[in-house]
DNA sequence: CGCCCACTTTGATTGAGGTCAAATCGGAAG
DNA sequence: CTTCCGATTTGACCTCAATCAAAGTGGGCG
């Protein structure tokens, strides 16, 4: 059984695929016990909204498993997504009790939920949850800094290598760490809209930035959605980025 | 004597002008005294680095006067600021020992450090330190989705209204809290170079826009630093956000 | 007092990406 | 198998901001 076709009506935490990088992370046992009390599954379907910003939201969540994108739109229309939510990413903001964003499903979601006066009173009192919660909004806050340098200052062709670049590496993440960056294959987990709604283009610019990459022989494209990418230094390169990985300790 | 002409050699933190809002905000006589034994101060000239991104970094800091920009830049000379650092703000991060970003004052700074391992031993004793940091990434990770829809999605008129209307805001927080925003006005902080550099534009677009807003009334000059507003509901139109100023709890 | 230099403004032109429009593709339902 | 419809691709054209270039402006210092 994939993690996918899991039903998540009550999983013991201690199998719980995220168990290790969530929220929850640097908890004990008993503090464990304590959050498998208050928890609850939620699941949503592709394209359904989770929560309208400026909702009234009384529970906070991890994602389990499938992808959820944050966005914020303005009044004609325009759209920019803020984050991408995968599986292990937390869902709302200790301390406040309406959404500042647009939450949507992009796949089948499944979301860990804590009803946010319980969590609150459990964040005071064990200071493990907050310690964690603290390093996850700080490594989000360098994420959303990245983005900044993409989408003020990237060329169309780099914001596309970017973005494939992070699926990839994500992906070879969870499946063989290391290895074979060679070769690299994966499905795009977003349409060309939300693309662009990423990367502050149109989805006819994704589009036509797709096919030049992929006429240039930097990817390699199976159905519009398989991506191949033959050299991965040869996608680094299109980035824009430092040839050094760049990585922070 | 002002806050600008003060010398910070040893300031106690009971007469700090940032006591409030800073890191240590919600630390009690006790707490303070432990970071009050190792802390030391230091000032920076305008235009000078304070660290450079890579550099090893052995301390953590609060902005207690003046102004400092965070800045990535790009292997070819592309540079994007990725956030503005006034009284009251954090640098650095724990559990990280060199710099992601460029940190440059724009003005004199005067900064209150905290060597690292002290600091974080102080950080996980006292949860009061931690809580207040969390607060403050999270607002800070707000701030930074705000400038991604910024980047990604407005014109370079709703940019140049949006950043005006930002420091607009910020210096009546701090001259007179609410009341007569007819009329507000204020020295710009910023070059037209470290504008264009905060909202992914040229120098030359940024000074084209401000001129136009000028003709159109509304924004006054004088001198090339000196901004008047004469309505601030009419800035407010021109930065393309919702009407309502979207507060959140 | 006047020179210098960094900062800023303005002008002319270009080009990347947006906009509008029309195929094309491919999976799901009947 | 056919139809349908949303997703995607491709084309033609246009626009906004970038680029290249040249004046202006003003504060500090000799």
């Amino acid at each position: 059984m994939t993690v996918r076709e899991m039903v998540f009506t009550h999983v013991d935490c201690a199998d719980c695929p995220i168990r290790h990088r969530a929220v929850c992370a640097r908890c004990d046992a008993d503090e464990l016990a304590l959050l498998n009390g208050i928890k609850y599954y939620r699941t949503f379907e592709p394209g359904q909204t989770v929560i309208w910003s400026g909702d009234h939201m009384d529970f906070v969540a991890s994602v389990v498993d499938g992808i959820a994108t944050l966005s914020q739109t303005m009044e004609d229309g325009r759209t920019q997504m803020v984050g991408l939510l995968l599986p292990s990413d937390f869902v709302g903001r200790p301390g406040r009790n309406s959404a500042a964003y647009d939450v949507t499903a992009t796949t089948r979601l499944t979301m860990c939920c804590f009803r946010k006066a319980p969590f609150e009173k459990l964040m005071a009192e064990t200071p493990h949850i907050a310690q964690r919660l603290l390093e996850m909004t700080l490594d989000e806050l360098d994420a959303a800094r990245e983005w900044m340098l993409l989408l003020g200052r990237k060329t169309a062709r780099e914001k596309i290598a970017s973005l494939l670049s992070i699926i990839a590496r994500r992906n070879a993440n969870i499946n063989a760490a290391g290895g074979g960056l060679a070769g690299v294959s994966f499905d795009l987990p977003l349409t060309r809209e939300a693309m662009a709604d990423y990367l502050g283009l149109t989805l006819e610019t994704v589009s036509r930035q797709i096919s030049a990459l992929k006429k240039d022989g930097v990817v390699q494209l199976e159905g519009k959605r398989r991506v191949t990418i033959p050299d991965f230094d040869r996608l680094l390169d299109e980035t824009g980025d430092d040839s050094d990985g760049g990585v922070l300790v």
